[in-house]
This record gives C-alpha cells, sequence and structure tokens, in this order.
DNA sequence: TTGTAGGCGTTATCAA
DNA sequence: TTGATAACGCCTACAA
C-alpha cells in the first residue's frame, strides 16, 4: 500500500506542491484538468493528520453521553449527526454514567476534537477540569448551575412536569407522585421543582410520601414504582421523570397485576418508540430528541465559527403533551360513585390481566 | 489559551525536546522528577495532531452502522466501545441505510482512523472502494460475498430462523410466513435462507405467498404483515426478521384487531427492551448484541497488531430461542377439533400471567 | 498563476 | 543518557 502524497501528485503533474495545494483548496490553477486526472490515477487522498497538524483543527467534535442505548440519548446523536453534515466527524462516547470515566474522556478528547456537545451525568463535576479541554462545549439536556459562559440547549423540564401534573389535576386526581430522577442532574431537578410548583399552584400540594428520587434507570424505576404501591395510601396518579424509569414503572405495576389506567393514571417524560404497543397506550411528554441534538451540533459550530464572542446562547426545546390512553379520573373518586364502579368493573373484567387489586 | 509544547516544556526544564519525548514515551531519562512538575504547572498535554502525522495512526477506529437508534446497532456500539478501553476512540457514523452515504463515510474517514467496524447496508456495494481505504476493516453482522479477506463477526443467522420454524412446526403450525429483510442484505438473505431450509427439513415446504420481502423498518413491518393478512388463507405463524419490523408488524396485528397468539402466532429476530411489557409478551431469537460488539473490537485490535497477517477470522455469534407467550397452537388446527376451540378460548381470557421462560 | 521555503509539534536516528 | 536534526504531509506567505 504505497502512500502517495502530494509530492507525488505534483512531481507526477510537473508542478509544484503549492500549485497542488492551491487546487485542493479551491484555488484557480491551469492545470486543473490534468490534476484531477492525476489524482484520479494515483488515487491520492489528502493526510488528514498532517492538515490537522498546519491548521490546529481536527474537523471533529465529540458527543459525549451517558448511554447511547438509551433510546433519547440515540436520537439526540442522530439529530446531531445529521446537522453537522459532512464538514465535520463525529465521535461519539459512552460514559456508563459514569462521572470518572467522564473526566477520561474529556482528558483523552483534548486535542483531537475541536469542541464537544456534552451531557454530564452530573451537575457538580467538571468544576476545573473543564477549562482545561480548552475547546468550546455545548451542554445538553444539563449544564454545570456555576457555569453561565458554556451554551446550553435544554429542554423544557419544569414545563414538561407541569404539563403532566396538570393534566392528572384535570382529570381529578390529588394523590399525584414523582419517580424523580437526580437532583444533582439538571433534567432530575427541574422536572421535580416544575412538578412541586404545579402541585403548589394548583393547591393540592406536594405529599413527601409521593416523592421518590430514582436515578434515571429501568431498575430504579422499578423500585420506584414498588415503592409507591407500598404504602398505606398508593397514589392514582404517577410522573416518571425518564423514559427508563417509566420501562421499570411499568413492569412493576404489571407484576402486581396493578392496571393502568384504572388502578392508577401514568405519565412517563420522553415518548418511545413502543408506547403505542402496549396496553394502554402510554401518554407522554414529549419533545423532539433529534431537532435537540441538531440545535446542539448548530450552536457548537456556531461557536467554532465564533469563538471569541462572548455571548452564550442558552436555546429551550419545547416540551409538549401527547394524550393516550394512561389517564383517566381517579380510582377514589370512582368510589364516591358507586354506580360507576361496577360500570368500569364490568367492563375491565374481561381484560383478564387483574391479579390482585392495591388496596387504598 | 496559550498553546504549550514540547518544546516550552524541554527549555523551562533545561533539556531538549528529545528528553522530554523520550520521557512521554516511557524512556529513562535524569530530570523525571522535574519534567513531570513542570509539565504538570505548563498544563501541557501532547499535540495529536503531530503525533499522529508522526506515527501514521490515530488511535482512532470508526464504528459504521446504518442507524444508531435501532437497538441492536446501540448494543453493538456500546460493546464495541467497551473492549476498547481507553487505549483506541470511537468515532460513530451513521449511514442512515444508505449506500452513498456509506461510501462518502469511507471516504472521509481516510485517513483520520487506523481501521473501522463496517455494517454495511448491501452487500453488493464497495466492490472496489474499500481496498482505497487501505485500512483493516472487520464487518459485523454483514459481509461482502465476494471478499473473503476481511474479518467478520455474524450471527447465527440461519440457525436463528431455523429456530423459529421449528419451534412454530412443533406446536403444530403449518402455514408458516416469514417478513424477510432485504435479501441484498447479510442478514436478510441468511435469514431467509434458513427459514426455507427449516420448512424443506421439517417437510412443510415454503409456500411463495408466505415470503415477503420487506426492508427492515418499522413501515415496511407493518405493510408485510398486513400483506400477509389479506391473503385469501392468511398464515397462522408469522417470523420476522428483525426488531424494528416487529415493532410494525404488531401495530398492524393491534390495528386490524388480530391477537396474538390466538389468532396469529409470532417470533421476532432479536430482542428488543420492551417486549416483556407488552401483552403478549414476544417470543424472540435473541443474541448478545454488545458481546458481537466487543467481539467486533478485539478483531479490529487484534487485526491493528498484526495487519500483515494473511488469516482471515470469521465469528460467528450464536443465537438462542426465547420463549415468551406469542406462540401458540394454530388456529386452524383447533377449528379441526372444535372441542379444542372453546378450551383454548376459555385458556386465552386469562393471559399474560405466564412467566417467561428461556431454553438453554 | 506559479514555485520556494519555512513551519506546524512530535518522534526517531545518530552522534556525542 | 543526551541533544541536534531530519523527517511526517500539508499549507501559506512571499517572491517571481
Amino acid at each position: 500500500m504505497p502512500v502517495v502524497t502530494i509530492t507525488d501528485v505534483a512531481s507526477r503533474v510537473g508542478v509544484s506542491v503549492a500549485t497542488i495545494s492551491r487546487f485542493l483548496s479551491g484555488g484557480n490553477v491551469r492545470e486543473e484538468k490534468k490534476i484531477r486526472s492525476v489524482i484520479q490515477e494515483l488515487n491520492y487522498r489528502p493526510n488528514i493528520a498532517a492538515r490537522n497538524l498546519k491548521s490546529g483543527r481536527s474537523a471533529t467534535v465529540a458527543i459525549i453521553v451517558p448511554d447511547i442505548s438509551n433510546p433519547f440519548f440515540a436520537a439526540l446523536v442522530r439529530g446531531a449527526e445529521k446537522a453537522s453534515g459532512d464538514s465535520l466527524m463525529a465521535a461519539i462516547v459512552n460514559t456508563d454514567s459514569n462521572s470518572e470515566r467522564e473526566i477520561n474522556a474529556l482528558a483523552n478528547l483534548y486535542g483531537r476534537v475541536d469542541g464537544a456537545i456534552f451531557v454530564p451525568t452530573k451537575e457538580s463535576d467538571h468544576k476545573n477540569g473543564l477549562s482545561h479541554f480548552g475547546r468550546p462545549i455545548v451542554f445538553v439536556d444539563r449544564y454545570l448551575q456555576k457555569e453561565k459562559k458554556y451554551d446550553t440547549v435544554l429542554a423544557d423540564n419544569a414545563r414538561g412536569a407541569e404539563l403532566a401534573v396538570e393534566h392528572f389535576a384535570s382529570e381529578g386526581h390529588t394523590k399525584i407522585a414523582i419517580i424523580s430522577g437526580p437532583l444533582d442532574s439538571t433534567p432530575g431537578r427541574q422536572r421535580e421543582e416544575g412538578f412541586r410548583k404545579a402541585l403548589d399552584n394548583s393547591k393540592i400540594g406536594a405529599n413527601p410520601n409521593y416523592v421518590i428520587v430514582s436515578d434515571f434507570t429501568q431498575a430504579g424505576g422499578y423500585a420506584a414504582m414498588n415503592q409507591l404501591l407500598d404504602l398505606a395510601e398508593p397514589p392514582t396518579a404517577v410522573f416518571s421523570s425518564n423514559n427508563l424509569m417509566t420501562y421499570g414503572a411499568l413492569n412493576a405495576l404489571k407484576d402486581r397485576g396493578v392496571r393502568v389506567p384504572s388502578d392508577i393514571s401514568f405519565i412517563g417524560f420522553d415518548d418511545f418508540e413502543l408506547s403505542t404497543l402496549i396496553s394502554p397506550k402510554i401518554t407522554v411528554i414529549n419533545r423532539d430528541a433529534e431537532a435537540q441534538g441538531a440545535e446542539a451540533m448548530r450552536a457548537l459550530m456556531w461557536r467554532l465559527e465564533n469563538m471569541d464572542s462572548k455571548i452564550s446562547k442558552h436555546s429551550v426545546i419545547p416540551v409538549n403533551l401527547i394524550k393516550r390512553e394512561s389517564v383517566t379520573i381517579p380510582r377514589t373518586w370512582d368510589l364516591q360513585n358507586s354506580h360507576k364502579v361496577k360500570e368500569r368493573q364490568s367492563q375491565t373484567s374481561d381484560h383478564s390481566n387483574n391479579k390482585e387489586k392495591v388496596n387504598e
């Protein structure tokens, strides 16, 4: 595999390397046609490393996410990649939600990428490490509370939680619970805050027993839902703060034979592929994950062209409620209207997957 | 942001750059302690591009997949990344199952990566392009029929399809259909072949009407299932050749009110996150996607250390059948045994409490 | 429009 | 053990 360089092309064409280089960067040259054919013939490709060395750029950006197999992050990455076009290469790095791996990744990436799209696991880490990175970073879905100078692309997390609570309330629920993500992560904290705020606004108020702080994992959602069901007075409505916990929570519900929505109403944050295939179809707070990724990439690309700009940009991705079938009037309300209970029971009696019901 | 180079460190310590370089690569130097502290003090980091230029290596490999938001590929990437450790950076490239983008990606990657893990969309493309790449490529899940020299890591696709057919047959099905992937993709072709072979072996034989060649997408699976249901004599059992088509097929079934498994039995290739949350739980052919990715990365890393080895390595990832609830005795068979129909009907009114069984 | 030559930061060779 | 120096392949003043 003989390595063919710009020099080979030049000597073959009979011009200097400068001419070839000029041609390569779109300048005007006389022998354009011949150069083109020789490049073809020799199958010349510019050496990127050499180009990088000169330019001080790598034309590569990193996308650092906690877990690529989480559908949300997969969609995010996809959107970011699409937005980058062919001008930039994206190196995806998985951190497994591990702060240590995050720090290593950053160190490892130094000098190899022009910038990064970064979804940190916690808000608290990276107090100093980031300045060493010395390159633009766009924070997505999370940010560092102390650092205002970085560009961010966040979802309207608080609003999402509010929408969920408002929807529950409008159906008559007052025993509303949240399976929250970690409070030291931006979405975890903001969604929990939005949840509380909406509850306060609606005069219902938050019941501490109905706030379970979990960890954004499926196992965490499973445990949290069981914890709620074990309460002497379980909630009639549950808001799950992300998709993986939704999976877990729904599994817990299924395992315990608790029916949705007749026994418990449910809303999850972030839509997921099979949300319409399961019974009942799950009502969710949704946002456009691909759009969020694309926006982040655009922000980063803009920043790369405007490194000296002092203004930081903060985008907010809107959320919306997708009403499906997992929310209905609360069970307690039914009990006060016994004629309706019978009606409902005879309807659901052929659903067949009922086991023991949760006592209230 | 002053860029500090090896020269700065050298002059500060009072030695030559050669000494610093030697230190950096683990050689013995007298001023080791002082060098270490100066590097710390100046916050020196080697310039990767320069190092690459010299060494001709980038310590980066590409992972080229059709769609990162497909759970299978997400898991594959995850596995590959884990296996790479910190020694290699992985650049993930999405091709959107687009051959043109694939070719561009390869061209774009030239010189920036030391090698690639490649999941091509079709078997037929890249007849020549690959040699231009000039770097080791490990083919995963797909390969090029004409090219035996590349390492491959494939799943035991044919066996998977056979397992599905055998399971259907053992329950008494004879009207067995396949929603196949494209026949110019390795898994599409191999699974279709395994399907036919198993049907031949079991003396049932393949019915051309029961072979729908689709495209591995959700929409494709949806259309294909509808096509099967529109037949004068629909199949009693359907095998879907990948997860996305399974989603689509199940949606079609749901939309048309066809019950699984009482009306139709179903097996999908590749397990998916929510396979146990939907009713009925879906029986699938499974393989370890992360293990497959890890194996591919190991193969690539081995190859990078053994560039001159002429032997190509071909690994096969085993598959297994996970029995859940989507397969039962065929409906037609029931009809010929009317006394059993009633029995079955009362049974299925109480479905969904079976436990999951994994054979092997 | 073209060519010459210096330099990007690092590593490797070869003397010392 | 060390240091001077020549690459690595490309780009870009600057001069022609």
